[in-house]
DNA sequence: GCCGTTTTCGGCCCGACTGTTTTCAGTCG
């Protein structure tokens, strides 16, 4: 069983618990387990089997037997009894905004309503407001709300980029409003998420209404809801909230802080701040003894205050950052401007849009010391695969244009299909002639697990693949990834020395950072790349950087922070020649 | 239900908003 479908029998029964009227702290305690073992890089399932599950942080002794309860028979057996109690509209009423346990059993209590069609007519109806603490406008509301599920509205994450473009866009044009101070982007998207609900803007002005003003009147935005001194919510005509909130200059890093969230870590910096008589909400950190509250223009002041470093946003996840920054061992995180090259990108060859001259210049612009050309190989379907004689004429013209362009280093490689059977499209002699091998699958995902893993290590054991690209083949939001025992590839890929891709697409960002900051922690070798179809999406190598940064790597983790000879030794194919050569007679 | 440089028991973040009620519970981020 997958780490996401435990996770999602724990939540739902936190649901349940909550419908049944547990305490508050009990129901956490189970949205706490639900969430490590979701963002638990290891197989929790295997874990809980070896009874270590209490290893993961928020798992203790009834949740572990639970664990092993929900893997020997399939269901949990306190979610099995509360699911006879309460029928599963219940829970789907919980999730409509404004609604929560309490209210959702109220009604369920008082008029039986359980669904929320049932829920729709006692709306419509006007039975609604005979319940004690429901009035004419929760009638409303429920129609709205259910209004708004039925168009598919509401709940919607965007990826990074949209929620990014959004909101560098309003930040750009609220810096330029006279009188601004500071404005920065805060939430999710800047913590670099992989999807974000809104975007929150975060901004100190001598005069708020100026800002309003300027926001309201931006392309992006379609309207403007609620707004005054402290801010506005608006909507951009991609359906986006924008949240913008104005504080004055000496509050802004405890509004930026309490607005980065993320809502787990600053539930645990507060309570270390309790720990110490001091309370940090988004106005300031006050301090029982001495009656006073400090208010902080930076963030630093208030991890400062708590005993703590500086964390980085995109480390502000709950995941051991607090313990860090106590003990002073917080990662220096990799940085965009510390990759020298990429090692997977697309031309023409294949699917993608730019010449191979192009793209070596786009690079060169990039400040990029080299490039591998990687296009698709003989069995890619979608009529744009490169056949074995078109592959020996595509390395010949990277090596002309290599001759021709200063500065950067232009490598033949390819991104090769690793075939059901773990072995690679191309034969071992034309696969010498290149300079570097991506494998990645491409097709027939739908095998169990232990076929798909042994398929993958079989091409991990092909002494000249480098590196592996998108290893888990998720696409965010839309796709899940394949049946993988991610750890076994792990292993795989420290034993034989291959690379592990953290490829960039937006879409993918693949490995994510759960898996990412496993296999650094296990001692494989990562690598960023773009998988570029054109010179405008080598960019998007800062998105495989936050899912990096995410994921807690520094630049010793990702091999392509080095010069093209220094990652040319660490390869696996130098390391076996060395070890040849160095071989006892 | 979890957890411990106060604790193996007794705590467990903080404040705004909403709709309802007449002082606040529930929901949300």
């Amino acid at each position: 069983m997958r780490n996401a479908e435990i996770a999602d029998a724990f939540a739902e029964l936190a649901d349940l618990y909550e419908l049944d009227g547990a305490i508050v702290h009990r129901v956490l305690a189970y949205r706490n387990a639900a969430t490590a073992i979701r963002s638990s890089g290891r197989s929790v399932a295997e874990l809980a089997q070896a009874g270590r599950a209490e290893e993961l942080p928020g798992v203790g002794k009834t949740i572990a037997e639970k664990i092993v309860d929900l893997l020997d028979t399939g269901e949990v057996p306190a979610a099995k009894r509360l699911k006879e109690k309460f029928p599963a509209g219940l829970v789907e009423i919980t999730r409509l905004p404004g609604f929560g346990p309490k209210r959702a059993r109220k009604l369920y209590d008082e008029l039986g309503i359980a669904s929320l069609d049932e829920l729709r007519r006692a709306a419509e109806t006007h039975v609604l407001r005979a319940v004690p603490g429901f009035g004419r406008k929760a009638e409303e509301n429920v129609l709205a709300a259910l209004e708004a599920a039925d168009n598919g509205q509401g709940g919607r994450r965007a990826l990074l980029p949209e929620a990014l473009g959004i909101g560098e866009e309003i930040v750009a044009a609220l810096r330029e409003v006279p009188g601004s101070d500071r404005v920065e982007i805060a939430g999710s998207a800047r913590r670099r998420a992989e999807t974000c609900k809104d975007v929150d803007i975060v901004a100190s002005a001598a005069d708020p209404a100026a800002l309003v003003d300027a926001l309201s009147s931006l392309r992006v935005i379609a309207e403007v809801g609620t707004s005054g001194e402290a801010g506005a919510r608006a909507l951009t005509h991609s359906g986006m909230t924008v949240e913008l909130r104005i504080v004055s200059p000496s509050s802004f890093g405890n509004l930026l802080q309490h607005l980065t969230g993320s809502g787990r870590h600053n539930e645990l910096v507060r309570t270390e701040a309790v720990r110490r008589g001091l309370h940090v909400s988004e106005y300031g950190v006050s301090d029982d003894a001495a009656g006073t509250t400090h208010a902080c223009a930076t963030e630093e002041e208030i991890y400062a205050l708590v005993g703590m470093s500086y964390i980085e946003p995109e480390l502000r996840e709950g995941r051991g950052e607090l313990e860090a920054a106590r003990g002073g061992t917080l990662p220096q995180l990799v940085r965009v401007e510390e990759l020298r090259g990429d090692l997977h990108c697309h031309t023409v060859a294949s699917d993608g849009r730019n010449t191979i001259e192009q793209m070596a210049a786009a690079a060169l612009a990039r400040g990029y010391e080299y490039l591998a050309i990687t296009d698709h190989s003989a069995t890619h379907g979608f009529g744009n695969h490169v056949s074995p004689d078109e592959l020996r004429r595509q390395i010949e013209r990277v090596r002309e244009v290599d001759a021709q362009v200063e500065g950067l280093t232009l490598l033949a490689g390819s991104e090769v299909n690793v075939l059901p059977d773990g072995s690679l499209d191309y034969d071992d002699a034309l696969l010498a002639e290149l300079d570097w091998i991506v494998a990645s699958l491409h097709t027939s995902f739908r095998m169990g697990e232990r076929e798909l893993t042994a398929r993958m290590i079989h091409a991990m054991e092909h002494p000249l693949v480098d590196l592996i690209g998108h290893p888990t083949g998720r696409l965010i939001e839309r796709r899940e990834p394949y049946a993988l025992a991610f750890e076994r590839i792990v292993e795989a890929a420290v034993r034989t020395g291959t690379l592990l891709e953290i490829n960039a697409n937006p879409d993918r960002r693949d490995l994510n950072e759960h898996n990412a900051r496993l296999a650094a922690e296990s001692g494989a070798m990562l690598l960023i790349d773009s998988d570029a179809h054109g010179v405008n999406t080598l960019a998007n190598i800062r998105y495989g950087v936050d899912t990096a940064r995410r994921a807690w790597l520094t630049r010793e983790h990702v091999a392509n922070t080095r010069s093209w000879p220094e990652l040319d030794a660490l390869r696996k194919r130098s390391r076996a020649q060395a070890s040849a050569t160095t071989r006892p007679c």
